[in-house]
DNA sequence: TCAAAAGTGTTGTTGATACACCCATGA
DNA sequence: TCATGGGTGTATCAACAACACTTTTGA
């Protein structure tokens, strides 16, 4: 045994899991994938998705991996929350927990992949309260994805191709939990330039029908790297 | 056995670290606290601080408790950076990692610390290659800080009790890595109502003397609450 | 007397807010 | 014809950016 075995093995091991926060919006609302535990402690119980590190996967991999099993998803937007390791937050034994947020575009999950896994998507204003720190994991993640929300062009993760301003609107009001004025919304959004007009409209949500635009996706990379200030009066 | 020991068994176990990016301001400059690892593997090369998570700590215990043995302070501002658990980033083991940001005020850390460990601050823009991925790790804590100086009053955490509005200035600076507009700075901070000015002039750090000031607590607290937004127009 | 740093105000510009009416459509 | 939602413009105000000179003091 070598020398830094040898200082490594002094130390204790400790199981590594992911819980992923997982957004969509639909229905006009912010919805949270959630499921049913299937195993114990607290079987039954509402919760995360998560899974336990592989010893051959990054951190990385293995949130990417829970999310493609349980979405079919590739390439979802995802980045770190938090690493939850407080000692009794698992009553079963102790766990470290890396949480991943995650935003998906809701209108691209496929409802096979739902029944598979038990996923159900809940609105976050009538979310059941979860299992073990859950609940904390998720408010921290609606606090980061207001944050988000102000500081880079956050639309394009969660909507579909095509989709209006009142829409992409609607999304802001449910991320922020309040009301916008739409005239300096629609100002606002247009001014940063990420918008591109198509011709059509779309008739489905409302009778006057509403023009269909998409984000530019060049545009809309060079404002996530510079940053910007998205700051719209709240009513 | 219980079904859930069964079933958490299955899973493998990982070592877990914490490092510690702690930064101070001294001499005008923005520092980093290292030292020269004493173990293998990359025994002698420049290391951020840190240690073993134990069995009966929680990780902010554990980064609280490096802290401590470091630098003898307690109450340290400190916070996750991000957890870091790619495969071969210990080439000796497998460890995952979990990064804690720390901002110290300088001026009350204790040489007589820094030589039982072998700390020794060195300004950012003279750091060294550090082991493994601890320079991305400074590189991620550095952007952290500057988006943190931008959006609350973080002089606070870094700057004695009485400081004057130059220093502060000189401070921003140094997080910026720019050179900003005494007289819109001063304006901001002021306007900001944070600040309470004192009678005495610091005479040391210059012929003219400059007014000392301190933090006011409690107006503090409720900026970084509502958080804000803190632009000076870099020049 | 001079070098070095502290301190001080104004103006132009930009961006945010507040706010009300008309239009198009399908039921 | 009416209810619903889409679309549009302006005036006020607040915040930021740019910018140069005077004062104090110790060496």
């Amino acid at each position: 045994m070598t020398l830094e075995k040898q200082y490594y093995s002094e130390h204790p091991k400790f199981h590594v899991a992911l819980d992923s926060i997982i957004f969509g919006f639909d229905e006009g609302e912010l919805k949270l994938l959630i499921h049913k535990r299937r195993f114990e402690p607290a079987k039954g119980q509402w919760s995360l998705f998560g899974g336990f590190l592989k010893a051959d996967e990054s951190l990385e991999d293995a949130s990417n991996r829970i999310l493609r099993e349980l979405t079919g998803l590739d390439k979802i937007y995802m980045e770190e929350l938090q690493t939850y390791g407080a000692i009794g937050r698992d009553p079963a034994e102790r766990v470290i927990s890396v949480a991943y947020f995650a935003l998906i575009p809701a209108h691209k999950y496929s409802a096979t992949f739902s029944q598979q896994y038990g996923a159900t998507w809940v609105g976050i204003k009538e979310m059941p309260p979860l299992i073990m720190d859950h609940d904390v994991m998720v408010e921290k993640a609606l606090i980061r994805l207001q944050k988000m929300a102000s500081s880079q062009p956050i639309g394009f993760k969660l909507l579909p191709r095509e989709f209006t301003i009142p829409k992409l609107q609607s999304l802001y009001e449910a991320i922020y939990q309040s009301k916008l004025d739409k005239r300096n919304f629609r100002k606002k959004i247009i001014s940063m330039d990420v918008l591109i007009k198509l011709e059509e409209k779309d008739k489905i949500h409302s009778r006057t029908g509403a023009f269909l635009y998409r984000f530019d996706k060049r545009t809309d990379e060079k404002l996530v790297e510079g940053g910007y200030n998205f700051t719209i009066s709240r009513v």
